[in-house]
DNA sequence: CGGTAAATGTCAGTGTCCCATACATATTCC
DNA sequence: GGAATATGTATGGGACACTGACATTTACCG
C-alpha cells in the first residue's frame, strides 16, 4: 500500500500550528523581500541591494534574474554620477509589471482600476450603483462588471482588491457590517467574485486599505511602523506594524472610532457612548458650528472653516484639531506609531490644520515620545483607498511573513 | 586582489533592508518553530507534530533528531491509550533545558532565578537593594551578585532576562524611564551585564515580560492573540499580536495606562491629564475608599474590600471594574484583542472581580465582538514577571521572525 | 595614452535542507 | 496469526544561497 498518509493534506500548511520553512518557499520568500526593498527605496543596483541585505552580489544577482525573467522589473540607464568603478544598473518594476484590479465605492458608483507595481492607474471603469439601497445580487453584478471594464483580456493580473467602508472578516473575506454599503453584507464578495472571475479576490476594510496605499505608493513607503486615519464622517484606522498590515486574527479591528474618550458620552451610533467618533468628525465639527452660529453650518468642513477664516471659524477648528489629537495621542502613546497619516476631510485644511493637529497631539503624547511625532496629510487623498486595494493584492502576493 | 568586497559585513543582516533567508537559517527558524509548537500543545510526537505543520513526517524526525541530540528534548513513554497502529512516542524539554536565568526587582531586593524550557524555578537567589535609591551602580553589582548566584558552574545558559518597571528602549537595551527604580535609568543594564557575565542580556519592561510569561508558561499558551496587563499601583500593558509580542520599532510603547480617557480629566503623574491611570489604580482606588469613609481606606485593595463584602465596598469594586474596562474595551475595539489576562492587585478579587471586569468590558465592546471578549485572571500572578525574563530569553533565542 | 584601482555583474562548485518514496516497527481487531 | 493501521526511519533528488574567482566598465593619474 502506498504511504499516501505521510503527504499532508495542504502543503506546508498546517491547521493552525507552524508553518515550517522550505527550500522552495525561500525563492519566493526572498523574491518577495527584494520586491519590497525596491517599494521602501525606489530603484536600486545590484550592488546596491546586496548591501542593503548583506548578502553577497552572486546571490541577489539570481534572485534579479529570475525576476527580470519573470517580466517583473526592468533594467535602467546605467547612472553616471561620476563615481570611480563600474557604474550600477538601477532596476525598477517594468511598466505593466504586477498588474491587480482595484475594487472601491462612493458617491453612487462602484469604481475599478487597473494598477500597475509602479502604482500606476492603466485603466478605469465607474458603474453607477445606488451604494446605500442595492441588494447584494445588484452590488456583486456592478463590481463583477466594473471589474471586467478594465480586466486586461490577456495578461494575467495577480488578484483584485476591494475595498469596503465597513467592517470586515479578512480571512473569510466577508463584510460583517457596514452603514454606508449594507447591501455587502453576508454577500460573499470574495468568494463569488473569485468563482465568477476566475482570479483571488481580497477584501478588506477602507481605513486599512488606505494604510497598504500610503504603505505601497505614498508618504509611508519605507516607514516600518505608522498609523493611517481616515477622517470625516467616521473616524477609522489602519496600523502598519512592523512592516506588516495589522489585521488582528480575522480582521474584525482596528475601530479607533470607538474608542471611548469621554466617559459617560454622547451615544453613538455604534450603540456605545461617548467613543471618538462623537466628538471628531463631521456630525460633531457642524453640529458645533451650529451651536457657534457659524454660515453653512449644516455642510461645514474643515476645507470651508478654514477658508471661512473668521475668529469662530478659527477656533472650532482648534477644537475639532484638540479632539482629534485625542484619538491620535492614544495612539502614539499605546503603540508607538509615531507617524501618523490622515486622509479625508481633514486634508481640506491644508498645512495650518496639520500643523495644528501635530501640535496638539504632541501635547498629549508622552514625554520621550513627543518629539518624534509627525503628523502629515496624506498625498494620496481621494486615491489612497484605491491604491490601497491594490496594496491589498500586492501585499498579499508578496508576503514576507510566512 | 580577494574580492573581500564580496562578503557582506554582517552575515545576512542588512542595515536596515531585507535579510534575505539562507539555507542554513531555515534549519534554525524551523527548530524554532516546533520548540513554539511544543510550547503551544505541550507534548508531541513526531506524527503529531508533522500534522499539525503539515509536512511528511520524516522532515520532522530530521528536526526532532537534531534536538534530541542537542539535549533540548527528551522521549516519554508512549501512550498506550487504546488506538490502532503504533504508538506515538511523546517529546517534550527534557528536564534541564534551555536554562535561562531572570531578573527581577520587588520589595527591597533583586531577585533572580534559573529557569528551564518547563518553567521550572531551578535555584533562586535573592540580594537585598534599596530599589527607590539605589546608585547605578549599586543596582548593577546587586543584579550581577543575584545572577552569579543562580548561574550554573558548568551548564551554559541561553541568556540572561531583566525585568524593570519602568520606561525600556529593548534595541538598545537601556531603561529610559522609571519611578520606582530610579537607578536603572541609563545603568547600561544589557551591555554592562552582558560584558561582565559574558552572556547575552536582554532587557525589558514588566508588563511586556508578563505577557510573554503567560505566552510561555501560563494561561496564554497558543493564543495568538492577547493582551496582558498589570494593574495596582499603576498600569501597564503587554501586547502579543500575531504570536509576536509587540515592541513597536524600539520599544517604547505599550503605555496604555497614559491613554486618555477623562478629557480634561484630573493630572497624571506622567505629566499629562485625563489618563486611564488617574481612575483606575490603587491611588484612586484608596480615594475613593476615603471619600466613602470606608474603613482602612488607605490600604484599601481589591482583596481587602472584596473581603469586607460591606455594600459601601462592594460599589467602589463596581466602579473600579468600570473604570478598568474602560481601557480594556479600547483594547479590544482597537486591536481585537478579544483574551485579557490581567495581572496584579484586581487578581486578589477572585473570580467575582473578574466576572465584574469581565461584564463591564464586554458592555463597552463593539457588538461584533462583544461575545469573543475573555478576561481572566493570571495564575502565574507573582511569578509571572520573572518566568515573563525567562520568556524573554527563549522568544529572543527561538525568534520565530526573520 | 596606458596602467592601476575600484566597483559591478557573472559563473562554477559546495553544502544545507526539505521532499518523495519506500521500508521497518508496533499495536488493535478479527 | 494475519490484515489493517499508525508511527518512525533511511535514501535519493531538487532547490537554493554561499564561497571564491573572473570578466567588465569606469575614474584617476603619471
Amino acid at each position: 500500500m502506498p504511504d499516501s498518509a505521510n503527504a499532508p493534506a495542504r502543503r506546508g500548511e498546517g491547521p493552525d500550528g507552524p508553518v515550517l520553512l522550505t527550500t522552495h518557499l525561500i525563492g519566493d520568500l526572498n523574491r518577495s523581500r527584494v520586491l519590497q526593498a525596491f517599494c521602501d527605496h525606489g530603484p536600486l543596483s545590484r550592488a546596491e541591494l546586496a548591501r542593503l541585505a548583506g548578502v553577497p552580489r552572486a546571490t541577489i544577482g539570481a534572485i534579479i534574474q529570475g525576476l527580470l525573467d519573470d517580466g517583473l522589473l526592468e533594467e535602467q540607464e546605467p547612472d553616471r554620477d561620476g563615481k570611480v568603478g563600474k557604474p550600477g544598473r538601477p532596476l525598477w518594476f517594468a511598466p505593466h509589471s504586477a498588474l491587480s484590479v482595484a475594487v472601491g465605492f462612493g458617491d453612487g458608483a462602484v469604481r475599478a482600476s487597473l494598477v500597475s507595481a509602479r502604482g500606476e492607474r492603466l485603466a478605469d471603469a465607474e458603474v453607477p450603483l445606488e451604494t446605500a439601497t442595492a441588494t447584494p445580487a445588484a452590488l456583486l453584478a456592478a463590481v463583477e462588471r466594473a471589474i471586467r471594464i478594465v480586466l486586461p483580456r490577456h495578461a494575467p493580473v495577480l488578484g483584485v482588491g476591494v475595498v469596503v467602508p465597513g467592517v470586515c472578516d479578512t480571512t473569510a473575506g466577508e463584510v460583517i457590517g457596514s452603514g454606508q454599503l449594507p447591501g455587502s453584507v453576508g454577500a460573499g464578495l470574495a468568494t463569488t467574485l473569485a468563482e465568477r472571475l476566475g482570479v483571488t479576490v481580497l477584501v478588506d476594510n477602507d481605513a486599512r486599505a488606505q494604510a497598504l496605499g500610503e504603505k505601497w505608493f505614498g508618504d509611508a513607503r519605507g516607514i516600518p511602523t505608522f498609523a493611517s486615519v481616515q477622517t470625516g464622517t467616521g473616524l477609522g484606522v489602519g496600523l502598519v506594524l512592523a512592516g506588516q498590515l495589522y489585521r488582528g486574527d480575522d480582521g474584525r479591528t482596528g475601530e479607533l472610532g470607538h474608542t471611548q474618550v469621554v466617559p459617560d458620552g454622547a451615544a453613538c451610533r455604534c450603540g456605545l457612548a461617548g467613543c471618538w467618533e462623537t466628538v471628531a468628525t463631521l456630525p460633531w465639527l457642524r453640529a458645533q458650528a451650529r451651536k457657534a452660529r457659524l454660515p453653512g453650518a449644516a455642510r461645514a468642513t474643515t476645507a470651508s472653516l478654514t477658508a471661512a477664516g473668521t475668529p469662530g471659524a478659527d477656533a472650532l477648528l482648534q477644537a475639532y484639531a484638540d479632539n482629534l489629537a485625542v484619538g491620535l495621542a492614544n495612539l502614539v502613546n499605546l503603540l508607538g506609531t509615531r507617524r501618523i497619516v490622515l486622509h479625508g476631510d481633514v486634508v481640506g485644511g491644508g498645512e495650518p490644520m496639520r500643523a495644528r493637529i501635530e501640535a496638539a497631539t504632541r501635547e498629549r503624547c508622552l514625554g520621550y515620545l513627543r518629539a518624534d511625532v509627525q503628523v502629515t496629510l496624506s498625498a494620496l487623498d481621494a486615491d489612497a483607498a484605491l491604491l490601497g486595494a491594490a496594496g491589498l493584492v500586492l501585499s498579499e502576493t508578496w508576503r514576507l511573513a510566512v
